[in-house]
This record gives structure tokens, sequence and C-alpha cells, in this order.
RNA sequence: GGAGAGUUGGCUGAGCGGUCAAAAGCAGCAGACUGUAAAUCUGCCGGGCCACGCCCUACGGAGGUUCGAAUCCUCCACUCUCCA
């Protein structure tokens, strides 16, 4: 690849990039870039909206740069109060080292770990002391932390901002600093961050680094964006066929944008797609599946792909009960024991209300076999079975014993 | 330091002293339909009880007034605004 099509490939899906000729400039002096890139240590479940990032560093890699994973436990262990009406309890450094492992772990699904530098920025940040805290904190005014787009909603919506919330930026750029970086990726909702970066490293008398950002990705529900806390993610060790669900289960709008940011797939091959679909050539349901197996491709193989699906189909499309069922035994009972009971027993409801009220609606089966009486009572005796659907995707096999 | 506003169910957000387990929207769940855990429509949506009614818990916390309080009073905690 010559220097023009090592920055378009780079600069695939990126939303901003400061500055493009930067970037050339660095790509051409022949070396290899390091490239940092900051995770959060108190989340080390990563759902596929990070990996729209992790492409991107993976995209580097493969260009023959550095890149540096970066923990920030140094901030970890502050507790970042952001949204959350506790604060988050400080991490010890047990907790950080076993996040770790479990990020890399996760991470190496799609990065290659031999080319994975991963650091700590405690490293650094804890050698400052307050002192230093304090000069880096000169360095910058409380009105250019204010344009910080998050500070300032929170602000004119009279939500609580900590002081030590107006640090981070400072403490992320410092990362750069320490690092001497040559580029910075992140989400876009990172942009602020990464360019405090840029004007610390030249406070420092360092060669600005390079910022790169990528899109956040929607959420199942679309609207949001996918995170943990509103429970919207797909996680990357979440099984093959929760996966396949989950995916089946966006809107089918919603399922071009992650042909986009979830896949290799060049720009030009989803428009392809998108207008075969739209006149009708391709089935968009056969084409939404085709996007679940390409993303449990990426995180196990092609054998795990297909088995997803054809799971998928036989519950589903076929609505017969999964091949492989959860197995729950309860005490047996002399009397008949009433089937909400026995429903929230095995799990399959958050509560008795709850079991009677999915029974009410139909939703529940025994041995394939609708129950329409909320008052059912199922015979407990020892040695006794039955399969039980609640829903359109619950399965348990109960067995008194 | 002073003055004022606010704190309601997972979230947003109504709420006259009784008819409030608490409007509405979102999220969630179920059913119908279907092309899927899409879309659309309908219903449900604190918990317990073999119960179509009764009981328990709940409107920041603790007390109080009242036959009766999410609604009134007092104190406390927290958040925000304005002034210093």
């Amino acid at each position: 690849m010559n220097v023009q099509e090592q920055l378009d490939y780079l600069a695939k899906g990126a939303v901003d990039l400061i500055e493009r000729n930067d970037l050339k400039t660095k790509i051409e002096r022949g070396k290899p870039l390091t490239v940092k890139v900051g995770f959060d240590p108190t989340a080390p479940d990563i759902h596929l909206g990070h990996t729209v990032l992790i492409r991107k560093m993976r995209h580097f890699q493969q260009m023959g740069h550095r890149v540096i994973f970066l923990i920030g436990d140094f901030t970890g262990m502050i507790g970042d109060p952001t949204g959350k009406k506790a604060t988050r309890p400080a991490l010890s450094r047990e907790e950080i080292a076993a996040n770790a492992e479990t990020y890399k772990q996760q991470v190496f699904k799609i990065l290659d770990p031999v080319k994975t530098e991963v650091r700590f920025n405690s490293e650094w940040l804890g050698a400052l002391g307050s002192e230093g805290m304090i000069k880096l904190a000169a360095k910058y005014t409380l009105a250019r932390i204010l344009e910080r787009d998050d500070f300032r909603k929170r602000f004119d919506a009279h939500q609580p901002i900590a002081i030590h919330e107006l640090l981070y930026p400072l403490a992320q750029g410092y990362d750069s600093v320490a690092l001497n970086c040559d580029v910075e990726l992140g989400g876009t909702d990172q942009l602020f961050n990464l360019l405090v970066g840029r004007d610390l490293m030249r406070e420092h008398r360092q060669e600005p680094q390079v910022v790169l950002t990528v899109p956040l990705l929607e959420g199942l529900d679309g609207v949001e964006k996918m995170s943990k806390s509103l429970n919207n993610y797909i996680g990357i060790d979440e099984e093959p066929a929760q996966i396949f669900g989950k995916v089946m289960s966006i809107s089918d709008a919603l399922m071009w944008r992650y042909y986009t940011l979830c896949t290799d797939l060049a720009p030009a091959e989803v428009t392809t797609l998108r207008q075969r679909v739209e006149t009708g050539e391709q089935h968009p349901m056969e084409t939404k599946k085709a996007l679940a197996k390409s993303i449990i491709r990426d995180f196990y193989d092609e054998e795990k792909a297909e088995a997803a699906e054809a799971e998928f189909r036989r519950i589903f499309s076929e609505r017969q009960a999964p091949t492989e069922i959860e197995e729950v035994s309860l005490p047996a009972s002399a009397e008949p024991v009433l089937l909400s009971k026995v429903i929230t027993a095995a799990k399959l409801a958050e509560s008795n209300k709850d079991a009677t009220r999915v029974i009410a609606q139909g939703g529940v089966l025994v041995d394939n076999v609708k129950v329409d009486s909320t008052r059912h009572a199922l015979e407990a005796s020892a040695g006794k079975s039955y399969l039980l659907k609640v829903g359109k995707r619950k399965f348990a096999k109960v067995t008194f014993g």
C-alpha cells in the first residue's frame, strides 16, 4: 500500500480526522506510529459498540503501527461519578489486574495479541503527585473545559459536576504526553478529551497527536448508544445463539448501520446490498441473518455461526423447542403445585404475579399444550417431568424429585 | 453566608387531603399477525395469597397534624438557581 491508500484505509469510517495532512506527514516518515486508545477499567465487558473502535485499532496494526491498549486504572481508582447516583467504589490493584486480563481475553478476539501493547496510566499519573496534578491543571482554563459538550449540557441542565470530573480530560491528555503519541483513537464522544491531548502536547513541546474518532454504535433499540447499563448491547462473550437473536431483534433500518460499522464490507458493498433489498431482490430477513452470522464468525467461527442460525430457525420459524434445554429440578410434593409457582421456581418469571400474568395472556405451554387457567397445577410427585415454554424464548425441563 | 426552587415506580414526568399501587410517554413482557427476538395492532406491567377479593410494601429520610397524607407542618440529607 502506498501512502494514499494507507491513509484512505485508516480513515475509513472515521467521523473526525484531525488533521488528515498531519497523519499523512507522519506516515510518510516511514516509522511505525504510536497509537493510543484508552479504556475504562471498570467495565471489562466489551460489547459490539466497542468493537467499532477495536476494528480501527486492528487497521493500524495491519499497517504495521504500534498500538497501545491503555487501561485507565488511575482514573478508575478515583472513581468517576458521571451519571451515577452512587460514587463508584474505588478499584483495588487486584481487581484492576483481573479486569485487565478479562479485557485482553475479549479484545484479542479482534486484535493481534503479539502486536498489542497493554499499558496502565497509573504508571505516570500516579507519579505525578498532587503538585504535578495542580501544575497540570494550571495549563487549562475553566472556560475551555466547559467548551466540552458533555459538561456544557450537564451544566445547562443543572446537573451536578464534581470538580474532579473537570480534571479527567487533563489526565487523559497527559497520557498522550507521557507516551508521546502520534495518534489517538476514540469514540466521537471522546473528541474533546482527545483534543485536550493535542493542546497539552503542544504545552510540553511535543508534536500534537492526530485525533481520529469513530462513530458510536446505536444499541439494539436503535436510539440510545449501545451500553451495558441501558441493556441494549451485544456482548462479545455472549453465546452465539444469544448474539444471533439480538441481531435479529434490531430494526431493518438499523441493520445497515451495523453492516457499515461491524463488518469489514466496504461502504460501496453495503450500498449495493441495501439496494438489492430495497428492490426486492433480496429478503431483509435473510440479509439480517447474514449480518448475525458475520458477527458471530468474528467472535467465534463459521461453525458456531451456522449452528446459531439453525437453532434460531428451529425455535422461531418452526416454533420448536431448542435442541438444548435447561434442566431444572424442583423438590417433589404429594400435593399438586400451582403452575405459576413452578414457573417462578424455575426462574422463567420474576415473581408469581409475573408468572400468573404470562399464563393469563396465553404465553405458557406445558408439554406443548397451551395452559388457559391461571390456577393450573402440576402433579409434583417424584419423577414427574414437564417441558415448559414461557413466552417466545424461555424454555425449561422441570423435573420433580 | 443569604434568599428561593426541587427530591414521585427502571427512566422521563403528572399528581385536588380521601375514589392513588399513583396520569402520560419510554423501556420491558405477552398475544395476534408476520418476513425475525423487524414493523404494526391489542393487552399486561410493585409483591404475597389455589385469590376476580383481601393483605403487605412504596412517592428522599425521621417525626407530627388528621378519622385519613405522595399531597399539610417540623427537622435532617441531597440537588439546583440567584445574590454575596
